[in-house]
DNA sequence: AAGGATTTTGTATTCTTTACAAAGTAAGTC
DNA sequence: GACTTACTTTGTAAAGAATACAAAATCCTT
């Protein structure tokens, strides 16, 4: 659980250059799925933080996580599917995910990896690249 | 849309191979995946089944999914997330999906594309290769 | 400090998927 | 061929994630 120590300044900065206004929400946010790689979901993001702010709505969540990723600060992580992750690093690699216990790991991929060649005509704006299986501690 | 001529002979065969009794609902929803290539929903498959037979639950369309997935007659296609999509052809292969028309689409990959190593220690049961972006029809 | 645009909040709602129990159906056994 | 047993289907209910929306709050510019 490796803590990446930015200081506010920081954050903010990298928000305002983005176009999205720092708010202590977004930023808390923001700062806790660099903080946190465990590609954490919406709602441990929320229970997590919630004891931080007297109110903190989980819609707030919602709308964070989608301006972060639009923004491409932050990575929507779609494996397994029954609800979405998310990836404090935008940069490509891959993921692994246990179907047992259910968490999420980074892999390292070549870049040549991602070069695959969407159908002809039609434009490629990302890869994902996802493993499922089971995870060294379940096994 | 290539229909894919199946007898329900073989049909039925295939599903007895792997274990599974081949009713008319589940036997209708394999042939509807083998014959649509479009990665259909399970509301897509239902939608288009229900017309053919007096009652016809959703939820059985949930269970035939679910079962002919687990044989490994089908493969889900968790592109996009927001809701399963369903894929006759289980053999290794990528998918593109378009943003804006939700279509999806096959993509021939090699097999070394396929050839990721998960984490050391876990062991990977299944790999997926997932583009985004605008089809040609979209652009 | 004031005004305007953005953001947060909380509730209500949509939508996909699962849970469950009763009714129905297929396959093996005598 | 009838019987038994296990598996399937069905329909309703419920869970769970995500979105819609309007009022309140906050941030930023002037």
């Amino acid at each position: 659980m490796e803590k990446s120590v930015l200081s506010d300044e920081e954050i903010n900065k990298r928000l305002k250059s983005c176009g999205l206004r720092p708010t202590i929400q977004r930023a808390a946010v923001y700062r806790y799925l660099l903080e946190n790689r465990t590609h954490p979901s919406v709602d441990e993001i929320y229970t997590n933080l919630s004891g931080d702010y007297a109110a903190f709505s989980k819609t707030t969540v919602y709308n964070c996580v989608q301006s972060l990723c639009e923004k491409g600060l932050v990575m929507p992580v779609t494996i397994g599917c029954s609800e979405v992750r998310y990836d404090g690093n935008p940069s490509p690699h891959a993921h692994f995910r246990c179907e047992q216990c259910n968490s999420i790991t980074d892999i390292d991929v070549p870049n040549r990896g991602f070069d695959i060649q969407p159908p002809s005509g039609s434009v490629c704006k990302r890869v994902d690249i996802y493993l499922t299986g089971k995870c060294e501690k379940c096994s």
